[in-house]
RNA sequence: GGGCGGUUAGCUCAGUUGGUUAGAGCGCCUGCCUUACAAGCAGGAGGUCGCAGGUUCGAGUCCUGCACUGCCCACCA
C-alpha cells in the first residue's frame, strides 16, 4: 500500500538530503517526486517477495493507489457520510476536537499512531492568585499589574506542561471539595497573561490529586477541551502547526514550546508564582513514525462514527465466523473493539487519498460538498467557486478496504463470488488493530448481503458458514522477528536482519526453514544465524541424499521414475512402493506418519511442528537408517541380485520423491530441482508445486514393523555403545553375541544379521542359548543381551561407575512405579493403556535392574 | 491503572486436550576423511522445568500467590 505518513516521511528525508522542502516544492511537485521514490522501492518488495519463493499470483499484483482502488476508496466514502446511525448522525462528519497532532509531519494522527513512553519528567506547582473582589470595578484596571504583587489569596494548579497555561481559560475545582467551597464564583488572575479567569467547579478536578485545583486549557488538553465545553469557555490555541508558540501566547510567541517552557517556567519563579517542583511519572506521547513528541491540538478533523461499524466486527469474531488463532488474541481484539473510539482519518498530508469533499468558497455560504466526483457548482449558492480539502485519508482508510477493493468491487464481478471471503488472512501482531480490526469492520459493513458462490464455500468446506459478509473466514497472527538478542528490529539500533542477506549467506531453503521451524505461535522469533546454518546444512544434507539417490539410479536402472500408475504418484504418499524388507515396511509405515503429522500440524497452523517433524524425518529415519539398510541390495555387483537391486531402487525414488512433496512448501528451490531432475524432463506437471500434497494413507502404517526396526535399532546401537566404551579401533570388526529368548525375536535379528554386522562394524553374529548379562562387555535390554567380543582390557571402575548410575535410575524409575501401580486411586481411575504400559515398563525395569545388579556383584564393585 | 505473554540443558528454543525414563539445534568432550554427505558419521557429558503453596492416583502441563522480564492498551492535571 502507499503507506502515508511513512513514505510521505521517507521523501520529505531525501528532499533534506539534497537541501530542499517539501513546502517549497508544491503540492503537485511533491506527489511527483513521490511516484518517482514509490517506483524505484516499491520493487524491492516484490523482489524481496520473489526471492524468499512466495508464491503469488502476479496478475493480481495491486496497490492502494492505483485508480480503480482510489474510486472504492471515494465511493466508500461517500457512502459513510450518507450513511446515517440509529440517532441520524452521519457515519462520516466533520468536527473541531482535541487531536493528536505531531509537530513534525503537520498532521493530525490517530490514537494508535501515538506510542506512549513512560518517562521521568517533572510536576509544576503554580499558584494563580485569587482576585479580590473588594476591590473590584474601576480600580482594578487603574491598578495595573502592580495589583497582582499584593494578592491576599492563591490557588495552586500543578501541571506537566507549563507552557499550556498561557491558554488556561479556567481553574478548576471539585464542588464536593470543602477548602475550595469559599472561592466558587471567584476569578483568579493568569500569571504572566494577567488576564482574569474563572474559578469552575468541575469534575475534571479530583481532590486527591495534587492539591486538588485544576488549571482549565481547552485548546491544549482532551479533557479540559470537554470541561470547556461544559462550562462555555473560550478556546485559547497558543501553537501553531509546527509546535510554536503563537500570537495568542503575548510574549512567548515565534519560541517553541519547549523553549517557552523554560521561559514560563522562570518568568514564573521570577514573580513567585512557581511553588513546587516534583518528579514525576508520566506517559509521553510520541509519533509512531518520527517520535516527535505529540502535542494534543485542537482543530478540525473528519471522523467515522465507528459503533454501528464495531458491532458487526464484534459480532463476527464473538459468533466465530472468524475465527483466530492464537486463540488469545481474539481477546485482544474483542477488548479494544468494545473499548473503540471514533477514528480521526483526516491526514494533513500531501500523500494519500485525497478526501472527496469541496468547499464552497464563497464566504457567506462554506457549503461542504461530499461527492463521488468534482461538482462544478455549489448546490446552495450555486457558486461554481469549489475547492477540494486538502486533507487526505489514514491510510488504514484504504487498507481496511482490500478485501474487497482488490476484487473489483463495487462492481459486482465473478472473483467477489468466488474468492469473497478470503479463507485465511495471515498478518502481524502488530497491526492487528490499524489493519485486521478495521478490515473486519469494513468487510461486515459494506458486504452485508453478500454470498458466496455456493460451490466454492462448499468446496473450501465452509458450506455451514452463514456470515458471507465477513472479509477471512480464518485469521492466523504471527509475531515479529527480532534479532538474535530477542531486540526489536530498528534502522536507528542498526539491528536490522536484511532477508535478502541471509539469503545470500544461507539460502532461500534454509532461511524459510528457519522461520518455519521457529514459527510456534504466539511467540516472537529470535532469529539465530546458527539455526539457519543447521538448516544449511539439512539443504546439503538433502542434495547429498539425492546425489546418493541419482548415483544408484544411474548404475542401477537408468531412466527410473517414480510410479505414476494410476491414480497416479500425484493422489497417494508413495506411489509404486513394494515393501519386499522390513526396513521397507518400516520407512513406508514412518512416511505416512510423518504424512499423517505434518497434515494436522499445517491444518492447524503448527508450522513449527510440521517442519521439525519432516527434518526429524529425512534426516533422522530415512537418510541415518533406511539408506544405510538398503546400500547391500543396492550393491547388487558384491554378489547380489540385480531385481532386488531395481527394487530398491524404485522404493528409494518412490520415497524420496514424495518426501520432496512433502518438503516443498518450506523449501520450494531444492526440491524443485530434485525433483525436475527425478523425472528428467518428463515431470507430470509444470512444477512440484502443482503436484499433490502427500496424504497419510492408515492401511500403511504397520505396527509390528516400527516395533522390530526399534529393536534392531537398539541392537546396533548397542554395539556402537559398546565399541566405543572398549575403545575398538575403527577398523577392527569384532564377533558379537546376541542372547534373545524370544524365537520371534531371534527370528528377526537373525533375519537382519547383514544390517546388524554392517551398521554395527560386527565380523560375526552368533546366538547364545545362555543370558550374557552376567558377562564382561555387555549391554542388556529387555528383549536381547548383547556382547562384543574384544581383547580389551575394560576400564572396570568406568564400568562400575556407569553400572551404578544405571542402577540407581532403574531403581528410582522402579520404586516411582511401584508406588504407582499400588495405588488403587490410580489403578481405578487412569485409563487402561496407561496402567498396562506401566506395568509392562515394570516388567522390563525389573529385569534390566537385576541385570545390572548381577554384573555389580559379577565386576566386584 | 488495566490486559496479555515469557521464565525448561552453557546458548537459542520445542514440549495441543495432565499419563511411562522432559526433547532438538548450536556449543562442548571422545573417536572417525567408512566410495551420498567432514556443511558429515558414530558415541558421550549436560536440566531439582523461576520460587512457594494447592488440586489430582499422577503436574513442565491445571489453580493461587510471589519474583524477575517483555509487550499491548489507557483522556489521570
Amino acid at each position: 500500500d502507499h503507506a502515508g505518513i511513512a513514505t510521505q516521511l521517507m521523501v520529505e528525508r531525501q528532499l533534506a538530503s539534497e537541501g530542499k522542502k517539501r513546502t517549497a516544492m508544491g503540492r503537485e511537485k511533491f506527489i511527483e517526486r513521490v511516484w518517482e521514490w514509490k517506483k524505484q522501492y516499491g520493487g524491492n518488495i516484490t523482489n524481496q517477495m520473489k526471492r524468499l519463493g512466495a508464491s503469488v499470483d502476479w496478475d493480481r499484483e495491486y496497490f492502494t493507489m492505483d485508480e480503480n482502488l482510489s474510486r472504492a476508496v471515494r465511493e466508500v466514502f461517500v457512502r459513510l457520510y450518507e450513511e446515517r446511525d440509529a440517532d441520524g448522525n452521519r457515519l462520516i462528519y466533520r468536527a473541531k476536537y482535541i487531536v493528536n497532532w505531531c509537530p513534525r509531519c503537520e498532521t493530525a494522527i490517530s490514537d494508535l499512531e501515538v506510542k506512549h513512553e513512560e518517562v521521568t519528567g517533572k510536576l509544576w506547582e503554580i499558584r494563580y492568585p485569587v482576585v479580590d473582589e473588594s476591590s473590584e470595578g474601576a480600580s482594578l484596571r487603574d491598578a495595573g499589574p502592580q495589583r497582582a504583587a499584593v494578592p491576599t489569596e492563591f490557588i495552586t494548579v500543578a501541571t506537566t506542561r507549563p507552557e499550556t497555561m498561557l491558554g488556561d481559560t479556567a481553574v478548576a475545582v471539585n464542588a464536593k471539595d470543602g477548602r475550595y467551597t469559599h472561592l466558587h464564583g471567584k476569578k483568579v488572575l493568569l500569571p504572566l497573561m494577567n488576564r482574569e479567569i474563572p474559578i469552575i467547579t468541575d469534575e475534571l478536578a479530583q481532590p486527591e490529586f495534587g492539591t486538588g485545583a485544576v488549571k482549565v486549557t481547552p485548546a491544549h488538553d482532551p479533557n479540559d477541551f470537554q470541561a470547556g465545553l461544559r462550562h462555555n469557555l473560550p478556546q485559547i490555541d497558543v501553537m501553531d502547526e509546527h509546535g510554536v508558540m503563537n500570537a495568542n501566547a503575548g510574549p512567548y510567541a515565534g519560541l517553541d514550546r519547549y523553549a517557552a517552557r523554560k521561559r514560563v517556567l522562570e518568568d514564573l519563579a521570577a514573580g513567585n508564582f512557581l511553588v513546587g517542583e516534583k518528579e514525576h511519572k508520566l506517559s509521553l506521547g510520541k509519533c509512531d513514525r518520527c517520535a516527535t513528541v505529540v502535542e494534543p491540538r485542537l482543530s478540525e478533523q473528519w471522523f467515522l462514527r465507528i459503533k454501528t461499524l464495531a458491532d458487526k466486527a464484534i459480532a463476527a469474531v464473538e459468533s466465530g465466523e472468524i475465527t483466530i488463532v492464537p486463540e488469545n488474541y481474539r481477546t485482544i481484539y474483542l477488548n479494544w473493539m468494545n473499548n473503540i473510539h471514533d477514528w480521526c482519518i483526516s491526514r494533513q498530508l500531501w500523500w494519500g487519498h485525497r478526501i472527496p469533499a469541496w468547499t464552497c468558497t464563497n464566504e457567506a455560504c462554506k457549503e461542504v460538498i461530499v461527492a463521488r466526483e468534482a461538482p462544478t457548482q455549489c448546490p446552495k449558492c450555486g457558486s461554481g467557486n469549489l475547492e477540494q480539502v486538502s486533507d487526505v485519508l489514514d491510510t488504514w482508510f484504504s487498507s481496511g478496504l482490500l478485501p474487497f477493493t482488490t476484487l473489483g468491487w463495487p462492481e459486482k464481478t465473478r472473483d467477489l463470488d468466488v474468492f469473497y471471503p478470503n479463507a485465511l488472512m495471515i498478518t502481524g501482531f502488530d497491526i492487528l488493530f490499524f489493519w485486521l480490526a478495521r478490515m473486519i469492520m469494513f468487510g461486515c459493513h459494506f458486504m452485508q448481503g453478500h454470498t458466496q458462490d455456493a460451490a466454492v464455500k462448499a468446496a473450501g468446506g465452509d458450506s455451514a458458514a452463514k456470515n458471507d459478509a465477513v472479509p477471512f473466514r480464518h485469521v492466523y497472527i504471527h509475531m515479529l522477528v527480532r534479532d538474535a538478542d530477542r531486540q526489536k528490529m530498528s534502522k536507528t539500533k542498526g539491528n536490522v536482519v536484511d532477508p535478502l542477506e541471509v539469503i545470500a549467506r544461507f539460502g532461500t531453503d534454509a532461511t524459510r526453514f528457519t522461520l518455519a521451524a521457529m514459527a510456534a505461535p504466539g511467540t516472537d522469533v529470535a532469529f539465530n544465524e546458527s539455526r539457519t546454518e543447521g538448516y544449511r546444512a539439512f539443504a546439503n544434507k538433502i542434495w547429498n541424499a539425492a546425489r546418493f539417490m541419482f548415483m544408484n539410479v544411474d548404475r542401477i536402472e537408468p531412466g527410473l521414475r517414480p510410479g505414476t500408475a494410476e491414480g497416479g504418484c500425484l493422489h497417494m504418499g508413495v506411489a509404486g512402493f513394494q515393501a519386499t524388507s522390513l526396513e521397507d515396511r518400516w520407512i513406508l509405515s514412518r512416511f505416512n506418519r510423518v504424512a499423517a503429522d505434518v497434515n494436522d500440524a499445517l491444518a492447524t497452523y503448527r508450522f513449527h511442528e510440521s517442519a521439525n517433524r519432516i527434518y526429524d524425518f529425512f534426516w533422522g529415519e530415512f537418510c541415518d537408517w533406511y539408506l544405510e539398510l538398503i546400500k547391500p541390495r543396492l550393491n547388487f555387483e558384491e554378489g547380489g541380485d540385480k531385481t532386488a537391486a531395481q527394487a530398491a531402487c524404485a522404493n528409494l525414488v518412490a520415497l524420496f520423491e514424495a518426501s520432496l512433496r512433502l518438503l516443498h512448501p518450506i523449501m520450494p528451490f531444492i526440491t524443485e530441482e530434485i525433483w525436475q531432475a527425478v523425472y528428467e524432463g518428463n515431470a507430470p506437471s509444470k512444477s512440484i508445486a502443482l503436484a499433490a500434497f502427500p496424504q497419510a494413507d492408515e492401511k500403511q502404517f504397520d505396527l509390528a514393523a516400527e516395533t522390530e526396526m526399534a529393536i534392531l535399532q537398539d541392537l546396533i546401537v548397542s554395539v556402537r555403545n559398546l565399541r566405543a566404551e572398549l575403545k575398538v579401533e575403527n577398523k577392527v570388526k569384532v564377533p558379537v553375541e546376541v542372547y534373545a529368548p524370544e524365537p520371534a525375536i531371534r527370528k528377526m535379528i537373525e533375519q537382519n544379521r547383514g544390517a546388524v554386522e554392517r551398521l554395527a562394524h560386527a565380523e560375526s553374529l552368533a546366538f547364545t542359548k545362555e543370558s550374557l548379562a552376567n558377562l564382561s562387555s555387555v549391554r542388556s535390554t529387555a528383549r536381547f543381551d548383547v556382547r562384543v567380543i574384544y581383547e580389551a582390557k575394560i576400564d572396570t571402575a568406568a564400568e562400575c561407575a556407569r553400572l551404578k548410575k544405571e542402577l540407581e535410575r532403574l531403581e528410582k524409575a522402579i520404586s516411582n512405579g511401584q508406588r504407582q501401580l499400588g495405588n488403587e486411586g490410580f489403578l481405578a481411575k487412569a485409563p487402561a493403556n496407561v496402567v498396562e504400559g506401566l506395568r509392562k515398563q515394570a516388567e522390563e525395569l525389573a529385569v534390566l535392574r537385576d541385570k545390572a545388579r548381577s554384573k555389580l556383584a559379577e565386576l566386584g564393585c
